[in-house]
DNA sequence: CCATACCCTGCAACCGGTTGCATGTCAACA
DNA sequence: TGTTGACATGCAACCGGTTGCAGGGTATGG
């Protein structure tokens, strides 16, 4: 056994088949300009050695290479990979095959990994892009592009709107009797932690609560941690954080204090991504996730198409506050200690 | 502004630069070659021009894509996550693009994904493949191939071991006092789980504890509610689940039933995935995905050069028990209840 | 029986790079 | 001053498909 075996091209196909190299190449591309019996002859042929179209053959001729690109800040994160899998099963169905890149958060990232898909790829799908609005719009022009989770005029985007949800769970804390909550943001350059910190700032006036708003590093678990001090110094009884990374984090280390949720704190998470696993489970807001990764592969296929650029297409889908176990009334003391 | 604005291609570059395509071609891809004077005006002109090399083309001709595939059993198992990230950082720092594909534990499916990724990749990494020895024998004449935990003689491989850390476990459990312990097992023809399974046995003959293994249906969390019953109905006391999915799974399901962990039943999972999310923390194995996905994206790289199928590297990654909150002594009542 | 049309197939150019070989230039050396 | 060789560049074939166009064959209608 040498090396690995050679796939036959069009031509040995062609010539053992006895027929002209194009009737190889119509036989699998538009069978129907051929008669049956030489469609068949050709397969059969095909098939006895094994043959395999060469796609970069076909995409230099045809333009197409049959390829997506789908970036993600992060793949670790757990909001993302059901987003992915969606996403991957759509384009597949449709014969298509997807890049999929990590660009650890950074705007400047992205941008070289688009570039260098640019040429392999028919079309990209920017998951929570932190790419300035004019590159984005630049890049437009170039390749065909959905956003998810990021709203810029003139790009097809797919966006995912936790914010009635949110204001939900504020109504729910307020309903508790919590006077002051907090929340935990997220990457505050993104579109998502934008949208959800205005919407949850929007029903604090609404209902006259006092907002705390606390940046957290990253959203993760230990970022989550890491301003439980800040949290508890300040006069909070509640919070809503970013995602549930956040929450959890929060959660484990009231825990390791011998603080209970919710008997001593309320939160609430947001992605349903863990939610369902903490102890308590957490109260969150369900995600669309696996949904927005299928509108958005199936947006990118629209796109291909068309040989506009402009195009202001957008989706939005809706959240469900998932009401688990977390939310309690306020602790008394704080409201009691000044008067007795 | 009409369509995508086109690309240029090397004739135009060549033309406006006053040189020959071929120069062009040479002064992206072998520079020493030309004076540097010619090189700088190309690359000047090309800069101007917004040129970018055609991948397709470039593929076509050198027979190389700068592509690889990455295939595992289901993205969203948290377990893969970390692994696709850290393979695809490596690959990315040789210049590689990776396709993802989840073939959702199906052997055949897999099979479709390899061999529409074929043309398109110049290697394959198999995540916990499924699919049968002798097709993927078949497969490694054809393209380069690693294996992540499937030990194929022949075949490049990289294996986390989590035996030992396992058979730790065991130790652990018997050390406590418990006498029968289960294994919830994953899905039956892994290697992974065969592996796991192996040792957990190894060790508990070794030890004189009674082994009950019980299989789940998905190595998810669901699964591990859904075997709950089965698993109270034995006379165990403590049990070692194939994945942190479905230890926990195990865990909320007790919860619901008023059951603490560890005061009622012990509890090992493995993966150490959700484990240190859970309430208690979990005592569950570490896993050296990262590392893994770094390992075998090196390994296909070493692979391309290589002219030989035949290659039996392999590398075996250690894991590491981590002890958190979630191994007792077993409740009294079974060992108690003949004597009194 | 001839003209027209349609169906099937082949020819050859093209997609955009890469690369072996030939050519031309110029400096160094004898 | 003639020879040699290194260096820089161009020429043209090639990678493996796709596709517009042309031509041959057969069926159909007049």
């Amino acid at each position: 056994m040498s090396s690995k075996s050679r796939v036959p091209t069009i031509s040995e196909i062609a010539e053992r088949a006895g027929v002209a190299r194009s009737s190889v190449s119509r036989a699998f591309t538009r069978p129907e300009l051929l008669s049956a019996t030489t469609v068949l002859r050709i397969k059969r042929v095909a098939e006895e050695l094994g043959y395999v179209p060469n796609s970069s053959a076909r995409a230099l001729s045809t333009g197409k290479t049959g390829n997506i690109a789908f970036l993600v800040p992060d793949v670790a994160n757990p909001y993302f990979p059901p987003m992915i899998r969606s996403a991957q099963l759509a384009a597949e169905n449709l014969d298509y095959c997807v890049f999929l890149a990590d660009f650890e958060e950074s705007g400047l990232k992205e941008e070289k990994l688009i570039e260098r898909f640019a040429g392999k790829v028919e079309g990209v799908i920017l998951i929570s892009s932190r790419m300035p609005e004019d590159r984005l719009q630049g890049l437009v022009e170039k390749i065909p592009i959905v956003l998810v989770n990021r709203d810029v005029p003139g790009i097809p985007r797919v966006l995912i709107d936790a914010g009635s949800s949110l204001k939900q769970a504020v109504r729910l804390l307020a309903h508790q009797g919590h006077q002051e909550i907090a929340y935990l943001s997220g990457p505050s350059v993104t579109w998502t932690n934008k949208q959800r910190q205005a919407a949850i700032s929007e029903m604090t006036n609404e209902l006259g609560l006092q907002l705390v708003v606390i940046p957290t590093e990253k959203p993760s678990l230990e970022s989550g941690q890491a301003v439980v001090d800040q949290m508890m110094n300040s006069r909070v009884t509640g919070a809503i954080a970013f995602n549930d990374l956040i929450a959890h984090g929060i959660m484990t280390e009231l825990s390791s204090r011998a603080l209970g949720v919710p008997e001593s704190f309320s939160i609430v998470g947001c992605d349903n991504s863990i939610s369902p696993f903490t102890n308590p489970p957490l109260t969150s807001v369900s995600n669309e996730t696996t949904e927005a990764g299928k509108i958005a592969c199936e947006m990118i296929m629209g796109l291909l198409g068309e040989t506009d650029s402009k195009n202001d297409q957008i989706t939005v889908l809706k959240t469900l506050l998932i009401e688990r176990e977390t939310i309690g009334p306020p602790r008394k003391k704080i409201i009691s200690s000044p008067d007795l």
